[in-house]
DNA sequence: CTTGACTCTGAAGTTAGCTTTAGGGTTTAT
DNA sequence: ATAAACCCTAAAGCTAACTTCAGAGTCAAG
C-alpha cells in the first residue's frame, strides 16, 4: 500500500510517517516504479505499536527502542519490558506529583484572593507571587 | 545593582536576565557609562514575581500579562486576577488527568506482564502495544 | 486529455525557554 | 599592572515532534 493508505489507516499523517522513517522508527520501504513507497501491512502493525507506546507516555526515542524490541522479541525478555514500563510508571508518577504540588500552592494562594471587582491594589494572590508574607 | 547581582539575587542566570529583556518581560534598564545595565531594586521584585509565576504553571507569556498586571495592579481587579490563577488550575487539572490516564492505561498492560527472565514472545505489553485483544 | 488527488525531495519553520558561541571591552583585587 | 571576574552584542544552537514549503513528477477518473 502507498503512504496515503497507510497514514489513513493508522491516523497518522503522511508527513509524520516519513518523518519516523527519517527518525529511524520504521524501515525505508520498497518503492514502485514511480518511486512511491510501497509499504506491507506488518509496517501497519508498527505504526500502531507506536501510536499506543507514544499514548502511554513513551516519546519517539523510547518508541524506537521498544520496536526494535518488538520486533525481535525472541532476543528480549519480559523483565526487559516490564523494566521499560515500570520505568516510565515512575516517571508519569513524578509528573504528576509536580503538577500537584504546582496546583495545591495555585490553589491555596487563589483562595484567599476575594475576586470582586475592586481594585487589584490589595489583591493577596500578586502580593503572594511577588514573595510577600501574608 | 549590576546584572551579575541581580541574577544571584533573584537564582536566575545571567543570560536568562537579558533574555526576559528580549522578550519583553522585564524593561531595559539604564547603563551605566560602560554600557554596562544598572538594575533597581525593583527589577527584583519583578524576577522573583516570574520566577512564583513560573513555579506554579505559567508560561512566560502568561508571566508577562500577569506583570502587566502586577505593575499597574489599580488599572486592575481582584476578579480578574483570580480568573487567570483559576483557568490556570483547570488547566493543571486537565494535564494531572491526561497523565492520569496514561498511567492508568500503562499499568493495567504493565501488570498483566509476568515480568520474567522467560522470552518476550508472548509479552503480554507487547502484544497490548500492538494492540491485540488480550 | 485534462483535472484533481497523490507522491517525491530537502530544507526550513514552528513552539518554549533557554544556553552557547565568538569576540571584545571593564572593573576590581592583589 | 596584570589577572580574574565581570559585562556587552548578535546570532546560532538546543530539544521534541512535527509541519510547511517549493517545485516537480505520477496516477485515476470522466
Ligand atoms: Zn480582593
Ligand atoms: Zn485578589
Ligand atoms: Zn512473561
Ligand atoms: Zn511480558
Amino acid at each position: 500500500m502507498r503512504i496515503g493508505e497507510l497514514a489513513r489507516e493508522s491516523g497518522l499523517a503522511v508527513e509524520t510517517v516519513r518523518y519516523y522513517e527519517k527518525e529511524g522508527l520504521i524501515a525505508a520501504p520498497p518503492r514502485s516504479p514511480a518511486g512511491y513507497r510501497d509499504y506491507s501491512s506488518l509496517t501497519l502493525h508498527y505504526l500502531n505499536f507506536i501510536r499506543s507506546a507514544k499514548a502511554v507516555g513513551f516519546s519517539l526515542k523510547e518508541c524506537r527502542d521498544l520496536l526494535a524490541i518488538f520486533v525481535s522479541r525472541d532476543a528480549h525478555t519480559c523483565a526487559e519490558v516490564k523494566g521499560l514500563s515500570e520505568e516510565k510508571l515512575t516517571q508519569l508518577e513524578q509528573q504528576m506529583e509536580a503538577l500537584q504540588r504546582m496546583h495545591q500552592t495555585l490553589k491555596a494562594i487563589s483562595d484567599a484572593c476575594c475576586g470582586g471587582d475592586e481594585s487589584a491594589v490589595n489583591c493577596s494572590i500578586l502580593d503572594q507571587l511577588e514573595g510577600k508574607k501574608p
